[in-house]
DNA sequence: CTGTTAGCGCCTTCAA
DNA sequence: TTGAAGGCGCTAACAG
């Protein structure tokens, strides 16, 4: 077991050198004669050294450390990017800190500063809405800055976010092309991109295919559990509600099944949804046709690339958006089960 | 913005005084003049001063962050418990250095080692097996160590877990007094403390019933989709299996089910589950009629407080394990749905 | 009440 | 190829 408390200098005393040679060889200085790096190793090994990474940091202001911020921690969605993150990070040394800014711009700005004032070498998020200019971390200090999954405006960064209107688009006209002509629309606050963006995939499907929007069944909520409850059950007490559906998230899809199976059951018996987001669940909600898969794992590793190379100095000064594609999922077992 | 460039020198210059007063300003030291306490406040603000987190710990060999390990971020336990972690220790001006172990002792030995090497103020962690000689982390230095969900043997560390046994039992209790009286069992590997106590609870309450195990549908897999998958494959393969299940947690449950949905349809008119774990889509999937809720809210509370106590050196010197009650929750629309 | 001084453990010129 | 010395930014005696 690593022994915090010994010290370089320990090593040095050790192995009869000093100090700027075990630094050196710690950090593979070319220069150290070969005899005296197999001693100052045996010293290492002996004696159980552990670098301080702390006082390594005061140094050479680098910390290894990416700092990760969510509007929420508790989503599958973000748990996911953060394994995939770790995996990629963590192979290089890196260590993940994360924070939730609970939805709240207030929040997300005290932990912005509390990541600055951490000395993180980068910082990945999932901004809370789409104002971005408390995103300018630290005048003097700029550090890398990539948005993931939602893309916040007035502030220059690199990016990662699937292909939200065209997943939503490809989902809309599967339904349409299994014969809806009504679909009803649930989804989730514009300012928010992603919202936003699959929206817009729902509308240019149904415009395409000489469907009109019924602003009856077109709604926006929250993105929740709640809000996919509340807006299903509002649809369905008007009358003449769609049979089909495009639902904007996985939340929301949990929420609006829930109602259907609680309150809603006399009218539930032809619903179809086709919903963003596939789950290790999703196949098994009741009236899940399509899903749309996001390329989560490859979201997280690319953010994470995208990090290292511009801790590395590549990537030059432009910033880069890299939208990935969604792939739709086609369930259902037996017809309704 | 803050700017990181901005040291305690260019406060003391500004404000004409040490940086040893300013130190003071800032750690809220009672003997400061309040005339010179304005001044520096007023030049911290006007140069946008933040303390610089890393050097003050390499001083005070306190990083203010708590690591957390877990066998795998991508879980919806996990990162609720994150969550209400995070929430508690935020508010205390502590960071999380979230790591994953991906369920090896190898891995999670290392990860141990880089968060000792950072100097982690304490570690909660979800053990990835029952095996904790390693989790002496270091020598010389002992920090805080919670357990949390699972235990791990051979180290002294407090821990927060659930009422594994209490909950399997009164979930098969609950399954018995519907009725049946043969119930088979989806569980998990028995080195990992969860999966062996809410074995015990099934077994408990059958031999209570004056039931008998069943061999054949007594299954033992890895707490994973794919592990349900099979183990319900397994058993309805025998001739003769029973209807009802109690399923060792929310993975197995969603395998479980989506073997009876793809592969087992012909089998499934009557079969009802018990699982543990209550998820945001338990009530929505077709077997599940009971389920059982860990406080996971609490849980991750009770951990950041533990963790709290230890840090101002409250608790003594004895190793306190919590165990939190669950509770069952019925579901069932409208009988089979 | 405030300033001076001396490190925390490491890296990095500059000399040798 | 190696060592000595200084300093990263902050805190904590110890004086005054």
């Amino acid at each position: 077991m690593p022994n915090v408390f010994v010290t370089m200098r320990d090593v040095a005393l050790a192995s009869g050198v000093s100090t700027a040679t075990v630094s050196r060889v710690l950090n593979d200085d070319a220069r150290v004669k070969d005899e005296t790096r197999v001693h100052v190793k045996a010293a290492i090994d002996k004696l159980g050294y552990k670098p301080n990474q702390v006082a390594r940091s005061l140094k050479t202001r680098a910390t290894k450390t990416v700092g990760v911020v969510a509007p929420e921690l508790a989503s599958v969605f973000f748990m996911q990017l953060s394994e995939s993150m770790e995996n990629e990070l963590a192979a290089h040394g890196y260590s993940l800190i994360v924070c939730s800014s609970r939805e709240s711009l207030e929040q997300e700005k005290k932990r912005l500063q509390l990541l600055a004032a951490r000395l993180v070498d980068a910082v990945v998020i999932i901004p809370s809405s789409d104002r971005g200019e408390h995103f300018n971390i630290a005048r003097g200090k700029d550090i890398p800055l990539v948005f993931i999954d939602r893309i916040a405006l007035g502030v220059q960064a690199d990016a990662v976010v699937s292909d939200n209107e065209g997943g939503a688009r490809s989902a809309t006209e599967a339904l349409i092309a299994d014969g809806y002509k009504r679909i009803g629309f649930l989804g989730g606050d514009l300012r928010v991109s992603i919202a936003r963006e699959r929206y817009e995939g729902y509308r240019k499907a149904m415009e395409t295919a000489g469907l009109s929007l019924e602003p009856d069944f077109v709604r926006f909520g929250s993105l929740h559990i709640e809000s996919g409850y509340k807006q299903m059950a509002e649809m369905l007490a008007k009358p003449d509600a769609p049979e089909a559906y495009f639902i904007v998230n996985a939340d929301t899809h949990v929420g609006a099944t829930n109602y259907l199976l609680t309150e809603g059951r006399a009218l539930r018996e032809k619903i179809v949804f086709a919903s963003f987001d596939e789950m290790e669940y999703s196949p098994l909600l009741r009236f899940c046709r399509y899903s749309v898969r996001q390329p989560v794992e490859e979201m997280g590793r690319t953010a994470a690339r995208i990090v290292l190379d511009r801790l590395k100095g590549i990537g030059g000064t432009e910033r880069h958006t890299v939208r990935l594609a969604t792939s739709l999922i086609r369930h259902g077992f037996d017809g309704p089960i």
